[in-house]
DNA sequence: CAGTAAGTTTACGTTAACGTAAACGTTAAT
DNA sequence: ATTAACGTTTACGTTAACGTAAACTTACTG
């Protein structure tokens, strides 16, 4: 499970197709926690995941708070009971969002379709 | 179909819990174009119907520009065969991105659900 | 040893989407 | 007549998420 393998800043920059300046940027905000080779960054492949979630959550229009909050999803889990309960009423907000989310998928999904039938109805008009 | 009712901004405000300052901006934006009763901006329900696909694109994360181009699409149809042919290229890629929001929700749900899953298993741990 | 390729820090600039405040005009009620 | 509720325009302020540039180090490469 522990995969070894390790990542530069600019082979993670051209593997996702950002800048290193956003991942520099995402490590300043907390997001990612590179160990360092003397000056440089190294990246471990847990790094990779969280970048991962971070760019799927920019898909789904989420801020970089609300990317860190998920990522903390992944950590050891909270010592107590408290802190436990904290962590599923946060999961289940987000579950509500997205869920929230799916359905206006499904409305603006519906609105494209009717907007292209219109159009291809227009179409073939002109080709008569 | 040619609903007459009609709304004054803090109506609509109201109803969609956002600021009047936010209607404003969204009509300096090219996204709303209410008529005017002296001073007084009145909205049609065509306007409310617009709003709403506004809110629905913002809590999927598109841009106010990303809106506007949505809400082109329900205008009478582009008169030539080039304007038609670059509506249904607009339409197609929304449908792409839509669906590759769909997908990353679908992973987003499952990684959420491990993780609540762990954390009903910790909290179990704690009832003994 | 000069060059260049990749890395670093620091810092100011930029865009989107409003927030906030000032200063003012109607209309209705007290 | 004045206060309140709602509307208007104009304009500066703010936050997030980087972009861009400068000035510098480290490592290899011809």
């Amino acid at each position: 499970m522990s995969d070894a393998t390790t990542y530069t800043i600019s082979q993670l920059a051209k593997e996702f197709e950002i800048t290193t300046r956003a991942i520099r940027f995402y490590e300043d905000q907390g997001l990612l926690h590179p160990t360092r080779e003397g000056q440089k960054r190294i990246y471990l492949s847990k790094d990779r995941v969280f970048l991962k979630l971070i760019l799927r959550g920019k898909r789904l229009g989420f801020s970089l708070a609300e990317s860190r909050g998920l990522i903390e999803l992944y950590n050891p889990i909270g010592n107590n009971r408290v802190q436990l309960k904290t962590m599923v009423d946060k999961i289940t907000n987000k579950q509500k969002t997205l869920d929230q989310q799916l359905h206006d998928i499904q409305i603006m999904k519906n609105d494209l379709k009717k907007a292209e039938q219109r159009c291809r109805l227009a179409m073939d008009k002109f080709d008569t």
